[in-house]
DNA sequence: AGCCAGTATGCATAGGATTGCAAAACGAGC
DNA sequence: GCTCGTTTTGCAATCCTATGCATACTGGCT
């Protein structure tokens, strides 16, 4: 193993100080063609990459973005890690991933580390990240975005879709299918997008003069949710017609306990409608009818967010995005019915 | 956004001297327990964390692992970015995470990009690396493990499922069950992966007096398997009998289209064979005979390697981990056939 | 040729921590 | 109380690059 190259190393070579290496290296610096070309030559011959951490010591900006994830295994979110890493790199950012599967404590920990790494920034997806931690990111002015949940305190910015209204949608559309016994397994009550999803529909319901006959938390686990369809759908009689599965992840549990295990059709004995659209929803094998979140346009704007705080200083937003129904086969709903029938 | 807290600022505030501070951070250095005391009050009052940054400059260590991956739509690599990130996580190293579409040029100014980071190693999972990409890392002396590829350099680690075996066992297994007109879309056979299935495949099949009836490449995509598919079982006449497709995630592509699109039957008209076993693989719809890769195992095994030559600058080494037939309901076989009786 | 404005370059310091070395403090033993 | 051997502590140099400031250079114009 060689020793390391530093730009010392090249200004030598090349004859002039470290910096104008530096300088070279430097995008929008002052240097003459001649002295960039003769450092440009030095550095390749030695090989010469600048130290990003050392450069990091003295601008203060790492160009590292922290990602708070709790698990992969819903494909909505290694989508969103593609397409984030894509568009940050895309930026000359890069994302340093940190798995917190749990909240409160562990994910405090992993913060702790993330603030260690002197990140950009932090995108937070699918976790909770306590009072306290949250001033400590802010004292140390680090933005954080949350993607995909929601906290009250204007400090984040946050970029969700419209959960609400897609519950909504949700409702309005198995009402209008005639369905009469709808049911709910809802995302994990105690995130936000499992809340607002959760109250957009049973308001909706409500609005249209029915109630859902259930609604239980399948906390976004497959295991939960094909729990609750076991139970629940076990005695024919108190059967539900309709069921709105807080995400794609999930349905595709239900879908297959529904058909595989209690032989059920769908959508001719019961209509799902799952959340998300994550690639597999549009499989034949599933053909889901769902909530589409639009993915690209939330990274899109997660990225915005994330740019104009740490670049131009500029103050935490929120944003919600619009949510359509995606119409597939897997409800059964009036023919042409979309959702701006839905009058929403 | 208070000024940044450093060890100085401490040392001031416990009226001690900076090394001091620095020493009570460093787990195994010379401190009195009087002096840890003061120290860390004085830490906890300020809310200061040494910058991992500024260390590393000085230790040449950054606890950072770059992660280099082509895509995450196959299952497989998120599952295993989240086995590897926890793995890692729990020694102290954290992924910094590199998309690389493509190979060649853009795989190699993503490693470059890596090199700027003083990442402690390199996970290349899916990509290939151009040969003089590889002796830059190996003169910086940051080591390379090799995910699920194979290289014939030795100067890298590589830790593979046994990919020829399996790729022999389906070989074997659709023999056993009687298929007489057996085909294979491969993996990209620009990566070993693609090439070792492939091989292996044809190989056992040509011992046992047969010969595929043909290969394609499916460049482990969705989109290209289906059209494979299509155009390759147009003709009933000349249509297959079994498949062994080079991942699931083709191989469900190739179910897709097999039911959906032309009403066949799976195993009844078809055998279908895979390769991975993601979680889908198990999930009713698909219900895929497959090999599995030991992903926890190539894991554990990754990480072990990595440590291994960051820690105590062990030599890099190959790890070739066991493949074994997972029975579902895709493939006919004989009744109780396993791989074990593959006779490989 | 001489002058001026504008641009290039070099010097020296800073950024926050680690670490070898030397000095100080400590404790044990007599 | 004194000495000797350890353990703690502080000093100062170091890791690598960026950047403000002062100086040297450049070219255009009269």
């Amino acid at each position: 193993m060689t020793r390391k190259i530093t730009s010392l190393d090249v200004a030598e070579r090349a004859g002039v100080s470290q910096s104008a290496v530096s300088r070279v290296f430097t995008p929008g610096a002052s240097v003459s063609k001649k002295m960039a070309d003769k450092v440009r030559k030095a550095a390749d011959e030695l090989g010469y990459r600048p130290n990003v951490l050392a450069r990091s010591l003295i601008t203060g900006r790492t160009r590292i973005i922290g990602l708070v994830v709790a698990y992969l295994d819903n494909m909505f979110y290694p989508d969103a890690l593609e397409r984030l890493s894509n568009a940050l790199q895309a930026e000359g950012y890069h994302i340093l991933v940190f798995m917190a599967r749990g909240r409160g404590a562990e994910a405090d920990r992993v913060i702790e580390e993330l603030l260690d790494y002197q990140v950009d920034g932090i995108v937070a997806a699918s976790v909770g990240m306590s009072d306290e931690l949250t001033s400590r990111c802010e004292k140390a002015g680090i933005p954080v975005v949350l993607f995909n949940r929601e906290m009250e305190d204007p400090r984040f910015s946050a970029v969700v879709a419209d959960n609400k209204t897609g519950g909504a949608i949700a409702a309005r559309a198995l009402v209008a299918g005639g369905h009469r016994r709808i049911a709910h397994i809802s995302g994990w009550l105690g995130a936000s997008t499992g809340r607002d999803r959760a109250d957009g529909f049973v308001g909706a319901l409500e609005a249209s003069g029915q109630k859902p006959i259930w609604v239980d938390d399948g906390a976004y686990s497959r295991d939960s949710c094909a729990a609750i369809v076991r139970a629940r759908f076990a005695d024919p009689a108190t059967r539900p017609d309709a069921l709105f599965v807080g995400n794609d992840h999930m349905a595709f549990a239900a879908l297959d306990v529904l058909r595989s295990e209690l032989g059920l059709s769908v959508p001719d004995d019961v209509s799902v409608i799952g959340f998300d659209d994550v690639a597999v929803a549009a499989w034949p094998v599933y053909d889901l009818t769902t909530l589409r979140q639009p993915i690209a346009r939330m990274v899109d704007a997660t990225v915005a967010a994330l740019l104009g705080r740490i670049e131009q200083g500029r103050a935490p937003e929120r944003q919600v995005l619009e949510t359509r129904l995606v119409r597939r086969s897997s409800a059964r709903l009036p023919e042409g019915w979309t959702d701006d029938d839905a009058g929403i």
